[in-house]
DNA sequence: CATGAATAGTTGTGGTCACAACTGAATCTA
DNA sequence: TAGATTCAGTTGTGACCACAACTATTCATG
């Protein structure tokens, strides 16, 4: 069977999907940078935010971050000497860790937040318009289930 | 002014965006592996050979892979090294080096560009579906028109 | 022309990340 | 309960990439 090769609205769909993501992330990283913090960085602190009690276990952050553990070890060094992020034992478990936000991690991301999420609409959210928004959510929505999907096969 | 927080429905569909594309490009990732080449070797292999005379400028060939030119440097390094692409000179401008697709390069993309093909059908065109796609597209079109936007303000 | 600015590319350095190997702790099993 | 297995996290190592500094070449301006 030959080949079954793109034609030209694919083609272009798929190279306009991979060429615009390099530039929309340099966007955000570019709003953030004037905060001295990274996606990476807020990512961090977001999910840390909405946990309870401001932490997470090491496993679960780095699932959540779709980071390797180790990845996830020298991001949070990196937080930690700068003081957002503190590593605490667990009682019950001795062999976690928790990763817990400090009281300067919540203000430094209080800090950036509205900037983030002006970043995200004025890049993101306002040129696609609420029709738009709703149609990439669902379209990825697609995309993911079917990821999940062959993933479990 | 207070911060114009995101509603429900823009918060997932952003996060639904931000989580999808890692695990959407490990899935790439991972059907190009066997052929021993990663996303970033493969497009610069695609790039040579749609260009004249199977070659490029450097700092073309940088721009349109949207890497830095001692990023592209270091990646042809590695290309160079396993004999898919060569270094040439320019002869009317002694600055200029061009990357020139090897006969060897040229058959390691078409080796994996069915496989390549076909992942992107499997975990990206098919799961949008045609409406889906004409849809994706015209929504990153509108982001990168944005982003163009902003960037020549 | 002559010189200063712009351009093309490489190298030094440092940040980020994954994989493999390892330690220590909990759990499962016989 | 002893021993093997699984699990949580860190460290060693190497890949990839960007920024800054540098060389070499070309262009632009007087």
């Amino acid at each position: 069977m030959p080949t079954n090769w793109l034609d030209d609205s694919e083609q272009t769909a798929w190279r306009n999907f991979i060429t615009t993501l390099p530039d929309l992330s340099a966007a955000f990283e570019a709003d953030l940078a004037p905060h001295g913090i990274t996606m990476g960085d807020y990512e961090v602190l977001v999910f840390l935010s909405e946990a309870p009690d401001q932490r997470m276990r090491m496993c679960d952050l780095a699932a959540a971050l779709r980071l390797s553990p180790s990845g996830l070890t020298r991001r949070l060094d990196g937080m930690v000497k700068a003081g957002w992020v503190e590593r605490s034992a667990c009682s019950s478990d001795r062999r976690v860790m928790y990763a817990h936000l400090t009281s300067t991690g919540l203000a430094k991301m209080d800090a950036a937040a509205p900037d983030h999420v002006d970043s995200v609409r004025r890049h993101f959210l306002t040129p696609l318009g609420d029709d738009g928004v709703q149609q990439l959510s669902a379209l990825f929505t697609l995309i993911r289930a079917h990821l999940h999907k062959l993933q479990s096969a």
